[in-house]
RNA sequence: GGCGGCAUAGCCAAGUGGUAAGGCAGCGGUCUGCAAAACCGCUAUUCACCAGUUCAAAUCUGGUUGCCGCCUCCA
């Protein structure tokens, strides 16, 4: 079956074609760096996280570029709020981008260009736009002129027309068009500035994405990501730059991904809802996480709440479970000795190569996970044939997903201490009581045993009996 | 005002013409001292509502209702 995506220019599913066979050229929005990193982010990340490792795994050569925006209005009246440098801010907040992406298990992009860094291709490609009449000159301002580009709208369905009727645009006098948008904003006192040839200044927001993935993705690429809330303005602004420039298309598939909001609210500063992934992680496992960005269709508004977290906490328990049941060189020294037909694997990649659907991707690890369970429990937990024929598979669909790579024993170390930490308890005195309830089965002396147990459920605790003895977990 | 999306069991969530994936919760069973975990079985005659197209519709068309997003910085 081809791979096909949604793309958001035609609004359905087309076959992917590369434009170069086994390569894959990539650009996505990063984020503007001026705060800490919420799981909206989290989501952006993850989504195209998994795109890419779905295509690596494919046999794809990846060039995956993602972008930082270190200069812009939010950063520069962040750091005035501060009273600190913009270039000191946005280092910062790059740093814990990378400390919750890292934790996350997001792979980091091939390029991650900060705008900064490119401004003279920024002002050779304003200096091409204005000499093609795409952009003028008001002051030591540039402005892009929407109207002088035919395709102005088509990415987000709108009409020039429409828009201005209702737009909430502030009238700008010195602009030909309400809609026209800066590509190079004259410099005031106190911001950082570059020379360049309309005097000291700095570029507007949507140019640097058209300079970058030029310069590391050519003309035209094959993907161009990020939320949907950047549809408009920011990519049609980008296609409007770049194609008045090249005459070609930006990008040949666009994809867009929904938002996270907040037991159904909106994330929003106003709300004071916005939930930081550093925050989430202090409760949460990471591959709890993306459980649960993934658990929905990438395009789909999902919706955070603790219940949905405790859900996804539970499936994630579960696999490591039984991962748990097998020895750990043996996961990895499976390997399938039999040409039949990888059942889930191509059950799998089915579900990924309909435009990356990840719900139906995560349907088949938990029917994988329970066949394997079956035969476990089958066999007396004796690795079979069949076991080491469906176990690849499962740790390829993991390796797409950037879930379950923890060795369990630390899994669930950790489930531990992430809890107890919150709650007050103290492992040596749960394991304490542990030891006694164990003694007390040995004497069978159940009505001390199960005291023990109850006492231990009230503090949210849930005791597994095995052969090798007692193991304990939190619930989740 | 303009553009777009969504509505599937108690909850979360796939499914875009061929007779409802998966998860959570629930019920019954195997296992267990009893539990838990794991596994097995059951749990939507039905997909917001009303018409229509079709041999066949959750899926297509028209309408109604209800939610949501974008149009201003936003993942």
């Amino acid at each position: 079956m081809p791979l096909r995506i949604y793309n958001t220019l035609n609004k359905k599913k087309e076959v992917f074609e590369p434009l170069e066979p086994g390569v894959v050229r990539i650009y996505v929005c990063g984020p503007t760096v001026y705060d800490s990193c919420h799981i909206g982010h989290a989501r952006s990340v993850v989504t195209f996280d998994v795109i890419v490792r779905y295509f690596k795994t494919k046999g794809f050569d990846v060039i995956y570029v993602r972008n930082f925006t270190d200069i812009d209005d939010k950063i520069i009246n962040r750091a005035q709020e501060l009273s600190t440098d913009p270039k000191i801010l946005s280092e910062k907040y790059i740093n814990e981008f990378y400390e919750d992406m890292d934790a996350l298990n997001a792979q980091r992009a091939t390029i991650e260009p900060r705008a900064t860094e490119h401004i003279e291709q920024i002002i050779s490609i304003i200096e091409t736009l204005v000499e093609k009449k795409f952009a003028y000159q008001v002051n030591g301002d540039i402005y892009f002129s929407v109207e002088s580009f035919d395709g102005y709208g088509k990415l987000s369905g709108r009409k020039l027309e429409d828009m201005e009727a209702g737009a909430r645009v502030e009238i700008d006098e010195r602009k030909k068009n309400p809609l026209d948008f800066s590509l190079w904003k004259s410099a005031k006192p106190g911001e950082p500035t570059w020379a360049s040839p309309w005097g000291m200044g700095r570029p507007g927001w949507h140019i640097e994405c058209s300079a970058m993935s030029m310069k590391y993705l050519g003309m035209t690429f094959d993907i161009h990501g990020g939320g949907k809330d950047l549809i408009f303005p920011h990519h049609e602004n980008e296609i409007a730059q770049s194609e008045a420039i090249s005459g070609n298309p930006l990008t040949r598939y666009w994809i867009h991904h929904g938002f996270v909001n907040i037991n159904q609210e909106k994330m929003s500063k106003s709300l004071k809802n916005i939930l930081l992934v550093k925050d989430v992680l202090k409760k949460y496992h990471p591959d709890v996480i993306r459980y649960f960005l993934l658990s929905s269709h990438y395009r789909s508004p999902i919706d955070y709440s603790e219940n949905a977290l405790v859900e996804a906490s539970g499936n994630i328990t579960k696999f490591y479970k039984l991962l748990e049941r097998i020895p750990y060189k043996k996961i990895f020294s499976t390997n399938k000795a039999n040409n039949s037909p990888e059942f889930y694997w191509d059950r799998f990649c089915d579900a990924m190569d309909d435009d990356f659907n990840t719900a139906v991707a995560l349907a088949t690890l938990h029917d994988a996970v329970r066949e394997v369970n079956r035969l476990l429990d089958e066999s007396n937990n004796i690795i079979t044939h069949s076991i080491e024929f469906i176990l690849p598979q499962i740790l390829k669909m993991r390796d797409v997903i950037g879930i379950l790579l923890d060795p369990p024993e630390k899994y669930f170390r950790n489930a531990k201490t992430l809890k107890t930490s919150h709650k007050n308890l103290n492992i040596e005195e749960i394991e304490l009581l542990i030891k006694e309830r164990s003694d007390a089965r040995k004497a069978k002396d159940w009505d001390k045993a199960d005291n023990i147990r109850q006492k231990l459920d009230e503090m949210n605790i849930v005791l597994e009996d095995g052969q090798d003895g007692t193991v304990w977990q939190f619930k989740a």
